[in-house]
DNA sequence: GTCTATAGTGGGATAGAC
DNA sequence: GTCTATCCCACTATAGAC
């Protein structure tokens, strides 16, 4: 990937970050750009490529961040493991609201995908759970009910006064063994 | 609202869930209806006041679908019940996907909702659960994680070999007192 | 790597006749 | 309640010059 490539894809990030999902486009790109929106057809084939990039790049990140809470924060106890690995979870999705929302909205088309992206993030969970088939129940299920919560706050869901961080703990007590 | 209102409403449900939430605008609507597009607009005053009548009736639907179950499966076990709710969920979010993704996935113009609508769904869950300010928390961890499960499983999120209703299982066990 | 020019499609919305 | 005509906008994408 060229350098100019990697600053046309952190604008396309930036523009869906300040701007909404909905805001990402050729057209919305090149403006930030200072470019015509043809010229960026020189370094992505299509707009599903660029997305796909991003996307990638999410997937990435995100499994960065979980992985540092499950290496530097290993307590003896199950339960401070389990609400470390929440907040991370939280602080990564509301840090990055849209591109969450790019990242799980859709069905992706995964040939487009930076090979191993998507499952990154979701080896860091099932790595905090055991390897057996049960516990890989248990850690889709952590995950679910994780991502219910983010994308609930995220689409403005729970009411005004709601205790969110109040029902972060009914799920960390939930999933601690 | 006029017998042909709810015609055109009806035949926009269908197209959203037929063709997919992407596909729903007014030319496709219009296309369905075999008029024109303009007039829709003697019946709707914008694309985004019919999108959100389309909502209200999703939350009306929702709140039935499970009331009833509330109303009717009324076991001994707590688990029983959780389980009972949480199988309404799935199938009520599975058999209307694309009108689920409509209802979650993006902030509300709250002005253009039915009154009542967005809390009546909500209600439901809260009612199986105590009304203490505690257990509100917990309604409200149970309902993100059943948003989670089904919004990854409509969003293609899980691996083809993922046993999903050990997911569910999960987080029946979780979540029974 | 950028530009201009252009194509083609689709979108929401309004005015005014019937 | 439907139509035609129209507007203006936005979008992805391609061809070809520089």
């Amino acid at each position: 990937m060229s350098a100019r490539q990697v600053e046309l894809i952190e604008l396309a990030e930036s523009l869906i970050e300040n701007f909404g999902l909905e805001a990402f486009s050729l057209g919305n790109l090149a403006k930030k750009a200072n470019i015509r929106t043809p010229s960026l057809y020189k370094h992505f084939s299509s707009l599903m490529e660029l997305e796909h990039i991003i996307i990638s790049r999410g997937f990435l990140r995100f499994a960065k961040d979980l992985n540092h809470v499950i290496e530097t924060a290993a307590s003896d106890s199950d339960e401070d493991n389990i609400a470390a690995l929440a907040a991370a979870y939280r602080a990564h999705a509301l840090a990055h609201p849209q591109i969450y929302r790019l990242m799980t909205e859709r069905p992706l088309d995964r040939a487009l995908l930076i090979p191993g992206s998507e499952l990154a993030a979701m080896d860091a969970l099932l790595q905090y759970f055991d390897e057996t088939p049960e516990q890989h129940d248990r850690a889709r299920a952590a995950w679910a009910a994780a991502h219910g919560l983010v994308s609930l706050e995220i689409s403005g869901r729970f009411p005004p006064g709601a205790n969110i961080a109040g029902a972060w703990g009914v799920f960390i007590e939930a999933f601690s063994r």
